[in-house]
This record gives C-alpha cells, structure tokens and sequence, in this order.
DNA sequence: GAGCACTGC
C-alpha cells in the first residue's frame, strides 16, 4: 500500500534516500538529534538484554528471538551482531516482509549509527538497491533475499541473515526458513564461514521454529505494549457486520472524546456501506461527540488513505473502518478500541484446477489477537470481540500459512534454480500438500522449464524464466516472444498484468468510464486493450490528468511502467532482442499463447466455454472486453470462482497456436481445431 | 451481467 506510516515499531515516516559519497559523521548526516537518540535507543526494552544477546549471538549458531511489539528487536539486533563483530565476515542482512519497512527501519538505523543510509546501513527493495561497499547492515524485503539467492546459492556475502516477522509466514520468508536452514548446513561442511541465523518473531508457536531449527535456544523480549481488556459477545452473532455496527454506536455513546475506535472488516463495499451507517447514526445521536468515520483499504486512493493518519479535533470521535491492512501493513495512532467482526477475505488456491478463490472466513486466533493488540499502543484499550469466548476457542490457532495457499510454480521453479533438486522432500517448516507440489512440477514440465515431473531436472529454458520475477507462465511468454520479433509488446502486457487493475469503473460513473475506454478497446480482448492503453499513457508521456480523464489508474499504471523498465532490462541481461510487431497483434497473441497455453478455454455449442486443460464450464468475466461476444478460443490469466467460474484478462487466439505451443499437451486435452 | 483481503520479486 502507498502509505508511508510507522511500521511496525513505531520509525518515522518513510523518506526517499539514496546513497550519499560524503562521510558518515559530517553534520546533518542524521535526521534527528543524536542525543535524542540514543535516550530513545536506551529505553527500549531489548536495550537491557544487550550482554546476553550478544553472548548468545556468538556461541551459537541459530537463535530465536520472540518479542513483543515495542521491544525494539528489529532496529537494535542487527546492531548488537555488529558490535559483536558479525559484520568482519560479511553483511547482516535483515529481511522484512514490507517494503516500507525495510526503507524505513533502514533509516532509522542510519540514524542511530550517525550515518546516511546506503552506507554502514543500506536497504535493497525492488526497483532500488541502497547499499555500497560500506554496508555492514541491509534492510530487505525476503523476496530480494531470495532473489539474490538465484545467483549466490550459499548466501556468501552473508555472515548473519535475520529472517524478521517470522511469524507472518510471507511465502518468501517460508521458502527462507529452508534455504538458510540448508546454507548453514552446507558452510559448516565445507569449512566456509558459519551463516548465523536469526529469526525474530511474535508468535506464540515458539517450539516448532526452535524444532525445526534443531533445538535452537529462544530469547523472550519483553515489549511495551499496554494491557488491552477483551470483551467477548454472549450469544453467538448471526451478523457480524451488523452486530460491529452495534458495537461501536454502543461504544460512541459511553466512551470519553478522543477515544478513537478501529473496525476490522473483510471488504471494501462492507466497509462502505459500515462507514455510511456509522455517519448516518452519528447524527442522530444528541450528546455525543461529533463523529468523524473513515474507511480503510488497500485499493482506497492515497489521498483518502491518509484520512486514518488526521489527528482528531478535539471533543471528536474518529472511527477507522478497515480491512486486515490495519493488521499489519499499517499503523494506526491514538487507537483505544477495536472491534473485531471475526472475519477476514482470504485468497485460495486449488491446485487441481488453477481455480483462484477470495473466500470470507473465520480469522485464526493469533489473527484476533493481532487484532487486539492494535488497542494498547499508547495506552490501554479494549478489545470488542463480536464473537463468543466459545467461538473463539473454535478457532484455528494459526493462520494458514500462505505456502499452503498458493499456487508453488513460481517458488518452485525458484527453489530449483538454487539448487534444491529435490523439491517434493525440500525441508518446508508447514509442508505444502504434495498435490499442489506435483501440480506446480506438471505445470513447470509443460512450459519446458523441467524434464519431467517425476525426476524434475531444470532445463536450461527454465533457467532463463527463473531470471524474471513473474509466474513462470508469464515468464515463457516472453521467452517466446523473441521468435516472434514482439518482446516489447509482450512485456509491456505482461508489466500491466503484474500490475494493480488499471482500468477503472467507478459505480457512480459507469457510463462515462466505459464511453472513455472505447478508444482503447481491441476486438482481440484485454491484453491487446492494455497495450492500447500503455501506447497513450506513453503518447501523452504519463499525464495524471489524462488518466482521470479516462478513468485509468494512475499509480497502477506508473508501477506497470516500473516493472516494464525492469523486465527489459532483464530481457537485455538474456541477450533478448527487443523487437516490435507494431500494429500487427497475432505475434503478439501467439507469443502469450506459448506461455498461457495452460490457461485456455473453447466455446461450446451452448454458449459457455470450456476450460482445454482440466475441462471446466468457465465464463467470460463482465468486467472483459470480450464479455457478451463468444470467441472460439481464448485464453486467460485467471480463473475466479464467486457466482460462477470466470476467465480474467481473455484474449482470443487461433487453437493452432496453441497446438504450435504444446503439440504433446494438445494430443491428450480436447482441442478442436475447426477446418 | 460482477465485484476487487494483503504483500512481494
């Protein structure tokens, strides 16, 4: 998300930097006070642990760290290994799932080290790289880690990795937890530098990560959080929604002013509609503070976004209606109760099917208390649970972890370029199902990235995909594009597919929204339709305004463009010409084709189409360009299962393409090629 | 004739 708030442990709001060549301790060089500081560095709790700490980070070589929020863990550990002198073997390097926070905590450390970031300390994200020679600490998100790991399989640059918010079980972190677990291993055995690990969480599931870490000792930190009472609902709730309504009026006409108060909700029209309800109560309600309610979602524009941050006027009341950004992602100030609806949007995978599924569903318990824990940051508060003690005892311990709920093509394509040969048998700290495995390898087989399924070997095609960082589907796409002389649109459609929804239809202005985009429709469907819009976005070199104009996405569209630049770059590393097809679109088309091939579908006699590889009844989603028209073969990139099964971002292709892309998969699926 | 939890390379 756009925000720039706190993290997680309270930094200062994010600032862009780039390296600086002057030295470290010039004046300026830090943003605050260092007096200032290093009081503040003093008074955190893991300040006292220091000594022990430090002992425990150099007799051993894995740690485990639980710490409260507020412990200061994530600032203060890398330090202390550096002081330990962890740093004269390499770097230490300290993943966050977030890129905010890694850029953030990046600065607050160079604050605290008196130097500006990109020297002793430095962060890596995607799209900028902040470090130099100098760098002894690297902030970064675990999928820049992994990344790294593609051409470093022993992490040699590395003394120390710190795997941090462990406990948020990020698929890149997951997918960390072996490789480290495996690079230490191997150093040890082949006399190298000792990779020390470190991993900083806030769970309470502290023995399966010391288990699977082979009885590492655990270190407690204390954190300064403020005790938050939790009040359960009596009965069980058949609406939660509603009931949260309940809640917060009950709790509006009780409560002092400046009492702010945090609704978790799953979705944007629930908290729409919330947010309408809760202003509408408002003003019938003599004697009570005047209420201000503001939404909270992802997709939300940043203006509004930056609403939640607004100090309350006195004698107000602010209501923060949110989905689980507020979770994790954000943090919000001067919350003193949360209302928690129990209920969270949460995406699944069907391996079977490459079915993809929101699903509304019960949270986990860590979730709720996660949820909790976001009433007593500067003070207590208390927690509404819109659900019975005994519904909260029902409840899954755990989140699923996200390894388990996602498609694995990508990450095992990724854990056979390292050097995992044997991916089914790969040391996961939560297995995934084998069927999604297997279904990751069969997909990977029929793009020819390995040999076969049973005794997967990466072939040198698979290689070269593994070097995009983009589903191996979209990967091959490109690959193919070559033969086609069309790279450049290729990677365009596929930037703007990585990319946030870029064409917007606003409800209140559905008319005007869809009138604007007819310039850009293609009969071809919606890749060719992005490509158009790309072409003028280009053509009027990026202009915010032109985009309202054509209800068109701007920031969305600006990261498209960031991932274009870096997906050619990349095509340029792979020796890959860039070539253009111009206005011509079936290289185009045949090129996405060889790599989408499994994402296919026909029409049948009655109308509907059917999917080729797994043959199931799919419709064109509404929101396509090809929604109401019927062509004969079309593929897609997703499939979304709500009222029925529908195909996301069509595009029509001839069924020879298809057979050209995969003449062995087409012999055994059903493909009809009209003569 | 629908509906967009949230990250990330």
């Amino acid at each position: 998300m756009a925000l720039h708030p706190g993290g997680a442990n309270g930094e200062p709001p994010l600032k862009k930097h780039k390296p600086s060549p002057s030295p470290s301790h010039g004046p300026g060089a830090a943003s605050a006070d260092p007096a200032t500081i290093q009081r503040q560095r003093q008074a955190l709790p893991v300040y006292r642990l220091q000594a022990r700490l430090t002992r425990e980070l150099t007799s051993r070589p894995t740690l485990i760290l639980i710490g409260e929020t507020g412990s200061g863990k994530t600032t203060q550990v890398p330090q202390f290994c550096h002081q330990a002198g962890l740093t004269k073997t390499g770097l230490v390097g300290v993943t966050q799932p977030r890129r905010v926070a890694a850029m953030s905590l990046a600065q607050r450390v160079a604050d605290e080290m008196a130097c500006t970031v990109g020297q002793k300390v430095g962060y890596s994200v995607r799209f900028e790289d902040c470090t130099s020679t100098q760098t002894k600490i690297k902030y970064m998100t675990d999928g820049m880690l992994l990344r790294e790991a593609i051409s470093d399989h022993l992490l040699r640059r590395y003394s120390t990795i710190i795997l941090d918010e462990a406990h948020e079980r990020t698929v890149h972190t997951d997918v960390l937890f072996g490789i480290v677990k495996k690079v230490q291993k191997i150093r040890r055995a082949k006399n190298l530098p000792e990779l020390k690990i470190v991993v900083m969480s806030a769970t309470m599931d502290v023995d399966h990560f010391s288990r699977y870490f082979g009885g590492a000792p655990v270190v407690y930190l204390q954190g300064r959080q403020f005790p938050v009472q939790v009040y359960y609902a009596k009965q069980p709730q058949e609406d939660p929604v509603f009931s949260s309504l309940v809640s917060v009026t009950q709790l509006h006409q009780t409560a002092p002013a400046n009492q702010d108060v945090l609704v978790f909700l799953t979705g944007q029209e629930e908290i729409e509609s919330m947010v309408k309800n809760l202003r509408d109560v408002g003003k019938d309600l003599p004697g009570c503070p005047r209420l201000k309610v503001v939404p909270l979602y992802a997709s939300l524009p940043v203006q509004q976004q930056m609403e939640v941050f607004r100090e309350t006027p006195p004698g107000q009341r602010k209501v923060i209606v949110s989905t689980n950004v507020a979770e994790t992602s954000v943090t919000l100030p001067n919350i003193k109760f949360v209302v928690d609806s129990g209920m969270v949007k949460a995406r699944h995978h069907q391996p079977g099917t490459g079915l993809e599924m929101l699903r509304v569903q019960k949270i986990s318990q860590a979730q709720a208390w996660q949820r909790t824990g976001r009433a007593g940051r500067q003070s207590a508060g208390a927690c509404y649970r819109v659900y019975t003690r005994a519904e909260f005892d029902a409840m899954s311990r755990d989140t699923v972890p996200e390894i388990q709920r996602c498609s694995l093509a990508s990450v095992t394509l990724q854990l056979l370029t390292i050097g995992v040969k044997d991916v089914r048998n790969f040391d996961f700290l939560d297995r995934p199902d084998a069927g999604a495995i297997d279904g990751a390898l069969r997909e990977l087989q029929l793009l020819g990235a390995v040999t076969s399924a049973e005794q997967p070997e990466l072939t040198p095609l698979g290689r070269r995909m593994a070097s995009f960082p983009l589903d191996p589907k979209f990967a091959r796409a490109i690959l193919a594009s070559k033969d086609h002389g069309c790279t450049e649109e290729v990677v365009t459609i596929i930037a703007l597919l990585s990319a946030d929804i870029i064409l917007l239809t606003p409800p209140s202005n559905r008319e005007a929204a869809l009138a604007a985009r007819q310039k850009f429709v293609a009969p071809e469907g919606d890749m060719m339709t992005l490509l158009n819009v790309f072409r003028g976005y280009r053509k009027v070199q990026k202009n915010k305004e032109w985009c309202r104009e054509n209800y068109l996405h701007e920031r969305h569209l600006a990261h498209a463009a960031e991932i274009r630049r870096q997906l050619l770059q990349l095509c340029a590393q792979a020796q890959l010409t860039v070539g253009s097809s111009g206005q011509n679109t079936e290289p185009v088309r045949r090129s996405l084709a060889a790599g989408l091939f499994p994402c296919a579908a026909q029409l049948t006699r009655d109308g509907h189409h059917v999917t080729v590889g797994t043959n199931q009844k799919v419709h064109i989603h509404p929101s396509s360009t090809l929604f109401m028209t019927r062509p004969a073969c079309v593929i897609f990139t997703e499939l979304v299962q709500t009222s029925k099964k529908y195909m996301r971002g069509v595009c029509l292709v001839d069924p020879d393409w298809l057979l050209d892309a995969a003449p062995e998969y087409f012999r055994t699926h059903r493909l009809h090629v009209e003569s």
